[in-house]
DNA sequence: GACATCCGCAACCTCCTAGTTGCGGATTGT
DNA sequence: ACAATCCGCAACTAGGAGGTTGCGGATGTC
């Protein structure tokens, strides 16, 4: 069905919503997991900024944090985004679905 | 390269973040053209709500409207949608690419 | 011990969002 | 002509999002 849920796939578009969190996640994607001060440098915001996004991508489920030391290290969680990824491939695919039924009816009656 | 425009991407999922309208457009992907009051019917919201979630798809890109004697149809736009959907599906690939180099690391290091 | 880093908490501000209501114009139906 | 329907515009409210600043605690470095 894959299509329960919608107010978990609604989080996770809203986190991804924003060009700041778009560009953590890239960063994220390299692997390795990364401190708040590092994903801070690179960007004009101030670190506490940063920490509200990861904040929102970790209520999201997108990213999950271990502390190690003084600094905790963030790290990209893929399953909400593989989620979400599969929600708009079927999307799509109904509205393929859809056209071509159009398609079909209207060629239908122009057959008759 | 399919990175760039990032503020287009951020904008999309912006518009796809609200349960509302995910639900208005599940209900557009059934095809035909649907105008605003039919799209209200079935909401707990006011006819003004849904119109200002349309204008809302509408500045994303992501609905097209045309105006047919007093009612307004509003039809999906799949364009926007398939190109978030393609974003999303690079950035799985490129964390399972990064995964697999920092897995093929590991091993590297135990075998040596 | 002294100092620099890294971080979390709290307060504050500004602006946008979601939603409502009221009103008036345009279109359709009888 | 009249009523009902569909819509757009405008004003208003409550609350959340994004961002900054200041402070203090914990950790690492010399």
């Amino acid at each position: 069905m894959s299509m329960q849920l919608e107010a978990s796939h609604a989080r996770v578009f809203a986190a991804l919503g924003d060009e700041t969190r778009l560009a953590v996640l890239a960063r994220l994607c390299e692997g390795d997991p990364q401190s708040i001060s590092r994903l801070t440098a690179g960007t004009r915001l101030t670190r506490q900024a940063v920490t509200k996004h990861l904040r929102v991508l970790s209520d999201a489920g997108m990213v999950h944090s271990m502390r190690i030391g003084r600094e905790s290290r963030y790290q990209l969680q893929p399953k909400p985004l593989e989620d979400v990824r599969d929600y708009l491939a079927e999307i799509s695919r109904r509205w393929d679905d859809a056209l071509g039924r159009l398609k079909a009816h209207v060629e239908g009656l122009e057959g008759s």
